[in-house]
DNA sequence: CTAGGTACTGACTCATCACTTACTTACAGA
DNA sequence: TCTGTAAGTAAGTGATGAGTCAGTACCTAG
């Protein structure tokens, strides 16, 4: 296997890992295995812990994007928000991709991290916001539904019967 | 000094120290240390150190509740509602507060705080629900708004000049 | 003054972790 | 067939961390 799919299959099972346990709490070992190779060789091919999620959060936030592209495609303006929106619906669905966002957001303390994270954020907005042509208010209430459903997704709330819980996901789908 | 008052120094530093490095990149070392107490006495307060992360996550949306509430006193409606969010954004100046609040989503992969987690959000939405009396819609728009400003105040943005950001900021400032 | 409880700690144990070193194997090109 | 290089690993190292144990210091009720 070359180095560059090596690198693809690591990052694969990184995401995985980090998602349910964040960056400290996740051993290079348990990647390593989980990507079926040996530990010495993640090390090899990433320089340190931190590089490796880095690359994962990196990673995250480009397939993001590109999910969002392209469901846009060929579209405009409101109608290329909607399918954005649904296309996003479908990504809560991954919880390994929720919880490595939410690690991600949660680990913006550390200025390498916050400075990755603000890139893949303020990509995904500014792309958004060329394309559908939305003004600050509309576009912010655009991520911020985003966020809210990230949350409920991540108390693992999307298909609950918390009383509480449907109202505010019925409140998303309602409007815009 | 009491162990009641030491609970609370406890719970205070472990705050502080849990915002920054998150459940698994915090050692009980360091909170003792902060607290002003040794590591062993830390354990007899608290048992372990889950309960004591348990016991912050607890601890931080009691406290939010109660702004709300101060906020809201004497209040109704729409009126309640603008009192309770100016009180939000002054909560999101609280670093620690806020980070601790998305370590506490992030490690929603785990059973035992994904149900302290579900506890502390769904009595500040169905307590604000009450208050307000707002529909799903509006309701869910508050929560949203508020989520999304606490992503951006985690990557630091709050008073930042990227551009995307400040347009975020003011499209939530705009409406309702 | 003393018995018992409450606050509090020094000095461990055993496991785990990020990262390294020194090595082996497989194979493509001269 | 020999050589250089890329893919890969076994076996460490030094540090750190959660949790325990066996105590000490102090205060208060009788």
């Amino acid at each position: 296997m070359s180095a560059e799919e090596r690198r693809e299959a690591i990052l694969e099972a990184a995401r995985g890992e980090f998602a349910s346990t964040g960056y400290h709490g996740t051993s290079t070992e348990t990647i390593a295995e989980r990507a079926g190779i040996s530990q010495p060789y993640l090390f090899r091919l990433f320089g340190t812990k931190k590089e490796l999620f880095l690359a994962s959060v990196r990673r995250c936030f480009r397939e993001t994007l590109e999910t969002f592209q392209r469901a846009a495609e060929g579209k405009r303006g409101e109608e290329a928000l909607h399918a954005m929106g649904d296309a996003y619906l479908g990504l809560l669905t991954d919880r390994s991709r929720l919880m490595a966002q939410m690690q991600a957001y949660a680990s913006c303390d550390d200025p390498e991290i916050r400075a990755v994270v603000r890139e893949g954020y303020g990509d995904l907005v500014t792309w958004t916001e060329r394309v559908s042509g939305l003004a600050p208010a509309e576009l912010s209430h655009f991520f911020a539904k985003g966020m809210l459903l990230n949350v409920v997704a991540s108390m693992d709330l999307l298909n609950s019967d918390e009383a509480w819980a449907r109202r505010l996901i019925d409140g998303c789908r309602a409007d815009t």
